[in-house]
DNA sequence: TACGATCCGTTTGGTAGCAAACGAAATCAG
DNA sequence: CTGATTTCGTTTGCTACCAAACGGATCGTA
């Protein structure tokens, strides 16, 4: 077992129960929901840095070159939705990669509101390169984990997702 | 065990195992990255609707408020690090929460190149009578997991925090 | 006590993110 | 057919977020 890395866990811990008086309060579930934020923002900013930014590509961006990859050409609709984002703001994340050339948009000739959108050579290039990197980097964060850890922790997050989902 | 909640995890997988080839792929560490980073979204999201909205407060505002509340008054840096923001960006969420009239800031006398951030009378009557409505909010988005299920995920997450930490 | 180095918070310039409004295109009702 | 409704992606207006540049204030060293 491992013990707390930071003691200001514990001093917060108790500065909040003062503060609340005699008021209860779920600390598990706080600890719980401010690790996942911690967790998500420490492993973006990381990628960003160390991986990401050699490529020119925010989290964002290599998500939605990521989901192209793996589904191939696609409406703005559905990739929106793989990749967890509104549609306005994928609006913005394609216009971003089209200007870099890693994507580009087509009309949709049966139905002329729509569009789809699909890779380029260069961005097919660029994340043929960058994935096992980026994979690389997914196994160092969570490094500390044995893999039934990783398992057990993907399980969990799952749950929470599905509580907290649909959108 | 619990059974995978979303079986396209498992096409994406294969699609996934395709489109590498023959090179080896990681899946256990991809899915525990991706999946800490949309419970953090689904989580987010859905506090800023259910909760925050209600009280004009994004995620960040709140985090910041919450923080001068437990610590008292504080300068800018140590609010920054504390709310896990760059002092860039904390210059910014200040700036609305005095605008909104929740927060003001204070010149240190002996050292003016300092300036201290507290919570007004408005502040503190909204995050005492927000935070108890959070804290509901936390143990609904954890609802699934048990006592002993919510001491492992924020204990794994601590564990992921610091490897992927030191900003 | 002066001046270079350092330490502050802010500003700048860019991307990301959302909700809501929007306009064009397709569909539905009659 | 035609007018109303729905369904698309984009635009708008706002907040958030970062890195890097900035400019004023302080400190260290001689």
């Amino acid at each position: 077992m491992q013990n707390r890395a930071d003691p200001r866990l514990l001093d917060a811990e108790r500065l909040i129960q003062e503060r609340l008086g005699d008021r209860r309060l779920d600390f598990d579930s706080m600890l719980a929901v401010s690790n996942i934020y911690r967790a998500a923002t420490a492993v973006r900013r990381r990628a960003e840095r160390a991986v990401l930014s050699e490529f020119g590509l925010s989290w964002g961006g290599f998500t939605t070159l990521w989901v192209l990859w793996v589904w191939g050409e696609m409406q703005t609709a559905d990739l929106a939705d793989e990749c967890d984002l509104s549609k306005g703001t994928l609006t913005g994340v394609v216009k971003t990669l089209e200007r870099r050339g890693f994507v580009e948009r087509r009309q949709v000739e049966s139905d002329r509101r729509r569009v789809t959108v699909a890779l380029t050579g260069a961005g097919l290039d660029t994340i043929e390169r960058l994935f096992p990197r980026f994979n690389l980097y997914e196994g160092e964060m969570v490094g500390e984990l044995s893999t039934t850890e990783k398992r057990e922790l993907a399980e969990l997050l799952r749950r929470v997702i599905v509580t907290a989902g649909d959108r």
